[in-house]
DNA sequence: CAGTGAGCGAGCTTCCGCTTGACTT
């Protein structure tokens, strides 16, 4: 047994710290907190100064087993989790539940993992932090507060199982309020100018005119005063620039130039990087800090100078702008700057290069620009053209990586005068090919991505690095958000063009308001917003975090009693919990109004129900033996939106529009737009078709075409077996097996593809199974298998047990009644697969 | 991709921040 144990968070971590030191050191990881608040009420006794219990938890017992051995075996324990203020409490909890007493513990910090850093520190110990582990308990605290108390209010007031805290609500709150303001946003046309001018050797020139115009009047005057001006190159300048490279990666910074560049989901960047570091090729992947060790700025110097040349190479420090950092760590970094492409999956090594690409950027030098402005002048008007160009002169940082931004688009309607401009001279007479004038709407601001909502909460300094993928995630498993392409539609454009002496007009049609991977609140995301923001306005306050944080801070430097920080906060948000519960529930979810029914006069309203936000006309009258009638919103539309006319339009659909083979046709739409439903089979309808208007007769076209189509597809049919089909698809021939996809091997004749043969090869395919993946989907799985065990366990207790047991067989029934065929083929390998032993 | 939709009400849900492990033939 080792005279000395180290404990740190991390075990990829404790395994390279384990190299570092001598034989004399075993090196363990806590895996992150090892105690917490219990689930119950009674975690925190109010009454008494808001005492916390803490307990182990359950999935660190173990841990804790083994890590109080070897404590006790040790002659010294070094506390080496993280310098910040979670990482001080864990070094408390550990000590606290492992029995430390002072003599024998050493708490130590390093920020970077480099030999030197570990052996000055084990030179430097120091005790706990009481004040910073104060502030944690503090912060903790609040926030168990703030989530359990506010919760149940939504549960009695809203619905079950919903959820507030200091960070989601306020993530959603931004998600609404950008809603609003996108929805709200009234585009306004002007006209841009631009011009096209001839130049010696059949060389042209692209320039902008410096003013926009408000009408198309004002557009056309100028077009005529073009046609009789003449124009020069009235000034020409030319001034050099230089563009700077960006800081390494944090966490936040990564999944935002992932899911620029990359198209990946905050949760997918986290895993990959998560691999990539267990594996030992980067740095660790939760940081807020751009900072890189020694070490990295010189391995990154011999290897820029090595790869491009020392012209290219300039060591920076970077400094963090972010307020809430705490940089218990360094930026995200390669851990070995010469290792340009790792192994491992397609999605890893790409995830690396851009790590590898970005840190080693962010080591040399500027770009050297030229920037050039050529203003042209119009002989009868006061305005100018205006061309500009860029020439790299030398690349610098360039040469490796460029950092793209949130607005791509913005850039289109620039694109074409960038770049590097031809030979010109002041006072040059240009030809004039020709002068566009084209409506430009005004853009409102963008819907958040994953990605930058997280940057939006980092700058407001909610939320830390370990959180943002959580974070995003429940507040779309809560149904406050989802993340959704949008189609967008067509808007027409007025154009006129003065080529050739003559002025002409045209219509362009644009498509707008498109939208991918971006994040719309739910109907259930305003209800409850706006019930928060207007009962809780200070802790659903965008500033609220950056408050309490300044308190922590206080409290961290001793300034202030953690008891008393809480005890200032708690006492009014108390009483708001209090006074928000005595509120009727039917004042809450009223719905609204949207008028009356044009043919019965009965009123109209929009409110969200039990499965989601509904249209209701008229009210329940027993007496009379009325019945309200009900209508599903759409994809898209919200109860704070949705129109008389297109709730009304709701009623008309699903509607039957005749019979076909005996059988009636029903057209509707659905999750994916407008179909027609026959035989328990939907065809979706064409774009040109208007579902409200379609005939019997359009409808036989739409279902003959699909089965046309569907029997060019098939090259084989199994009739032992209907759940399988060998079909050509967009990428060739492939086999379809109840829900999966099979691919057929290399030069195998499709047509001689056997059942058997199916069967084997289904055995390979399965729902690709993704690290933590298990755990979003199967988030009912365990749900419902914990009281089971719970239930076994409490054996004596009958009753209750034997109740809940008979309820989850219903529910167990339920589902493999409605598992598809996927479930049947999935017995049928298994049965084969026995067979076959 | 359909159909449903308040009401009765046992006992459940929930926060944020650290970190990954693996019961079996």
């Amino acid at each position: 047994m080792s005279k000395n144990l180290v404990i740190v968070e991390s075990p990829a971590k404790a395994k390279t710290i384990e190299g570092y030191l001598g034989k004399d050191f075993t090196v363990k990881s806590s895996f992150g907190h090892v105690r917490d608040l219990p689930k119950g009420d009674k975690a925190i006794d109010i009454k008494n100064n808001f005492k916390p219990t803490y307990e182990i938890s359950e999935d660190k017992k173990d841990v804790v087993k083994d890590l109080k051995k070897l404590a006790a075996a040790a002659d010294v324990v070094w506390l080496a989790t993280d310098d910040d203020r979670e990482g001080e409490a864990i070094s408390w909890h550990l000590k606290e539940s492992l029995d430390l007493n002072d003599s024998k513990t050493r708490r130590i910090v390093f920020r970077e993992i480099t030999k030197n850093a570990i052996l000055s520190a084990i030179q430097s110990p120091r005790t706990i932090d009481v004040d910073l582990v104060n502030a944690q308990q503090a912060r903790r605290i609040l926030d168990r507060l703030v989530g359990f108390e506010m919760s149940p209010i939504l549960w009695k007031k809203i619905k079950t199982g919903l959820s507030a805290g200091r960070v989601q609500s306020v993530a959603v709150r931004l998600v609404v309020e950008r809603e609003r303001e996108v929805e709200g946003h009234q585009a306004k046309a002007l006209y841009k100018v631009t011009g096209t001018f001839l130049l010696d050797k059949g060389k042209t020139l692209q320039a902008e005119l410096g003013k926009r115009f408000n009408t198309e009047q004002e557009a056309q005057a100028f077009l005529e005063d073009c046609l009789k001006s003449e124009f020069s190159v009235k000034d020409l300048e030319k001034k050099p620039g230089k563009k700077s490279p960006a800081a390494p990666f944090t966490t936040s910074t990564l999944q935002q130039e992932a899911s620029r560049k990359l198209s990946f989901s905050v949760a997918q960047t986290m895993t990959l990087a998560q691999r990539l570091y267990e594996a030992g090729k980067i740095s660790y992947m939760r940081t807020d800090s751009v900072n890189l060790s020694q070490f990295a700025i010189d391995a990154a110097k011999t290897a820029i100078t090595e790869s491009y040349g020392a012209e290219y190479s300039h060591p920076r420090v970077f400094k963090t702008k972010s307020e809430s950092a705490q940089e218990a760590h360094e930026a995200i970094r390669p851990t070995d700057f010469t290792v340009q492409t790792v192994g491992g999956e397609r999605n890893e090594q790409r995830l690396y290069e851009l790590i590898w690409k970005r840190a080693i950027a962010s080591q040399m030098a500027d770009a050297q620009l030229e920037k050039t402005v050529v203003t042209i002048g119009i002989s009868q008007s006061q305005e100018n053209f205006v061309a500009t160009g860029e020439v790299i002169k030398f690349e610098g940082f360039l040469k490796v990586y460029l950092e793209s931004t949130d607005d791509d688009e913005e850039d289109e309607a620039t694109e074409d005068v960038k770049g590097m401009l031809p030979p010109i001279d002041k006072g040059q007479k240009l030809g004039l090919d020709q002068i566009r004038a084209i409506e430009r709407y005004s853009r409102p601001a963008a819907r958040y991505t994953e990605a930058s909502l997280v940057k939006k909460l980092e700058e407001l300094g909610i939320g830390r690095p370990s959180t943002y993928a959580p974070t995003i995630s429940t507040i779309q498993k809560r149904g406050y958000v989802e993340k959704e392409n949008r189609d967008g539609r067509e808007r027409k454009l007025n154009e006129l063009i003065l080529k050739g002496n003559k002025i002409t007009q045209n219509t362009v049609i644009e498509n707008t308001g498109q939208e991918k991977m971006k994040l719309f609140p739910t109907d259930l995301a305003m209800v409850v917003n706006d019930f928060l923001v207007e009962h809780f306005p200070t802790v659903t306050d965008y500033s609220f975090t950056a408050g309490v944080e300044k308190e922590f801070d206080l409290i961290a430097e001793g300034k202030t009693k953690w008891q008393t920080m809480l005890k200032d906060f708690y006492t009014p948000f108390h009483e708001r919990v209090e006074l928000t519960n005595a509120i009727e529930r039917s004042t809450i979810n009223t719905g609204k109004e949207l008028g009356k029914d044009p043919v019965t006069g009965e009123t109209i309203i929009a409110r969200l129900g039990r499965y989601g936000a509904l249209v209701q006309i008229g009210e329940a009258d027993e007496e009379k033996g009325i019945k309200p009638r009900f209508a599903s919103l759409r994809k898209g539309q919200l109860i704070e939106n949705i129109t008389l006319e297109e709730a009304l339009d709701l009623f008309k659909l699903p509607r039957e529009v005749g019979l076909f083979e005996e059988k009636p046709m029903v057209v509707a739409i659905g999750r994916f737009g407008p179909y027609v439903r026959h035989d328990s089979k939907f065809y979706s309808l064409k774009k040109e078709d208007d579902p409200y208007t379609i005939d019997d007769q359009r409808a036989i076209e739409i279902i003959e075409g699909k089965r046309q189509a569907d029997a060019e597809k098939l090259i084989k049919e199994f009739p032992e077996n209907p759940e399988a089909k060998v079909l050509n698809g967009r990428w060739g021939p492939y086999i379809q097996f109840g829900k999966l996809n099979i691919k057929i091997p290399k030069d195998r004749e499709p047509a001689s593809v056997t059942l058997e043969e199916i069967l084997v090869w289904s055995e390979g395919v399965t729902a690709k199974p993704s690290r933590w993946g298990r755990k979003a989907p199967a988030a009912k799985e365990p749900a419902k298998k914990a009281p089971a065990k719970k239930a076994a366990k409490k054996a004596s207790a009958k009753k209750s047990a034997t109740k809940k047991v008979a309820a989850k067989k219903s529910v167990a029934k339920e589902a493999t009644a409605k598992a598809p065929a996927a479930k049947k083929a999935v017995a049928k390998k298994k049965a084969v697969a026995k067979k076959k032993k």
